[in-house]
RNA sequence: GGAGGGGUACCCAAGCGGCCAACGGGGGCAGACUGUAAAUCUGCUGGCUAUGCCUUCGUAGGUUCGAAUCCUACCCCCUCCA
């Protein structure tokens, strides 16, 4: 295979589209290193691994020698992206954004290479085009064009509000990519829109139309919905490694394929004969492991997976209790405390009538032993290991 | 500006004077089972100083022995017309 091939593969694994293929493969054989956009906004500063499908490209194409342009959308931010929403999100401080983007910083460069990036900021040139330049910049779309992109239809269809100034979103996306003369732009599938948008405005610019790269949007745990903060289905890339292990593991079997798919770095080869293995017969929890292991190596260390892995099989093939268990001090009245309150003061439910119910359904555990008597009291100086469910242990001593 | 429809728990969505802490679904949690925090099945799903009490059906008042349900005002969303 050629380099050029061997590149095109590498670009288009896991691709959802490329606008377009000739495009980006004249482009390719000048053999110039292109300029690679792709965009975050500043507001959600934790990332999770439905970001890191994109940034992951980013990292491929790094690989191939090209230049990165990590742009954060800091203008964005001021303004405050209602999309999706019916609250009003707050505007951020701008020591707000510049705190976010660092997070962003130390988290991103787990994947790419830090001195080969260049972090843009888009209010350096968004700042300076004031009303006039926001309006001429509006003359250059229509509302049925805007109307036209899928999520507006739906929820114009769907009697959703949409406020007119997210109508100028895919106008500001586009002009990005008109002052950092990008060659090639990422984004999700859902961004395909203000994607070529981009294009639109570079050639009205005289601009050559950047290379369009959409990658699939990643369902999140539930293997529905796509990943997001706000589903609650996602596996943040600063979390433990045990939790980033056992969320992973919590995946059913069919998804397992997906992120394979979108997140492993292994070989496309190497997937598929894990794809035959658990075909004939192999364990699909086995493969699962491989992976969580994998991806919790990523964003911690081999030690840390390693670590994670034994302690998930430990803990939920072997029943065993987990080795940090957190102590945890509560107060006694006149030297006994009930039970559903010690639950609640130790954290381990979130009030004393999920405690009742947790006690009901035979979820709670002290020292082992199932408890099931509600109103059972807890004696001064007693100190035990409380469970709730699998997942929730603590040492509670009663004081 | 005019006419109409609507705002119910984490989300969707019933209820339209007492039997409503509020049907149903989703999500979440728990239990059983298991090869996994997979799949499947079952249960639970406002709070509390707890056999009772308190808060919750857009907001604020009112009618009533009693309101998510009726009345008034206000706020917000949507549709059609202009």
């Amino acid at each position: 295979m050629s380099e050029l091939e061997n590149a095109l593969n590498l670009i288009k694994r896991g691709a959802d589209e490329i606008i377009n293929d000739e495009e980006l493969i004249s482009r390719l054989k000048r053999g110039k290193a292109l300029r690679v956009k792709a965009g975050f906004d500043p507001t959600a500063p934790d990332l999770h691994l439905g970001h890191t499908v994109l940034i992951n490209k980013l990292r491929h194409f790094q690989e191939l020698g090209h230049h990165i342009l990590f742009l954060i959308g800091d203008f964005t931010g001021l303004v405050g992206d209602p999309t999706g929403r019916n609250v009003t999100r707050k505007p951020l401080t701008p020591d707000e954004i510049k705190e976010n983007a660092k997070t962003y910083e130390d988290q991103v460069f787990k994947i790419l290479d830090r001195e080969k990036t260049e972090v843009c900021f888009n209010s350096s040139w968004c700042e300076q085009l004031g009303a006039v330049g926001m309006i001429n910049l509006a003359a250059k779309s229509t509302v049925a064009r805007m109307l036209e992109r899928d999520d507006f239809k739906k929820r114009y269809a769907s009697n959703q509000p949409i406020s007119i100034h997210e109508f100028l979103y895919p106008l500001m996306q586009g002009y990005d990519s008109v002052a950092m003369k990008a060659d090639v732009e990422l984004g999700g599938t859902d961004q395909k829109f203000n994607l070529l948008m981009g294009r639109e405005l570079q050639k009205g610019a005289g601009q050559e139309p950047q290379v369009v790269v959409t990658m699939p949007l990643l369902e999140g745990l539930d293997g529905v919905q796509k990943m997001s903060k706000s589903y609650g289905n996602y596996i943040g890339i600063d979390e433990p490694a045990g939790e980033i292990f056992g969320k992973v593991m919590s995946i059913s079997d069919d998804l397992m394929w997906r992120y394979f798919e979108l997140l492993s770095f292994r070989p496309t080869t190497d997937i598929e004969g894990l794809k035959k293995g658990v075909d004939q017969g192999m364990n699909p929890r086995d493969v699962k492991i491989q992976l969580a292991e994998e991806i919790t190596a990523r964003f911690h260390d081999d030690k840390a997976a390693g670590q994670a892995k034994d302690e998930f099989i430990n803990r939920f093939r072997h029943g065993q209790l987990p080795e940090d268990i957190p102590d945890m001090i509560v107060d006694s009245i006149e030297g006994e405390a009930a039970l559903v309150h010690v639950l609640k003061q130790a954290g381990l439910t979130s009030s004393t009538s999920e405690a009742i119910r947790m006690v009901k359904q035979g979820a709670v555990k002290i020292e082992g032993e199932k408890v099931s008597d509600k109103d059972l009291k807890l004696q001064l100086g007693d100190s035990n290991i409380i469970q709730v469910g699998k997942r929730k242990v603590a040492k509670v001593t009663i004081k």
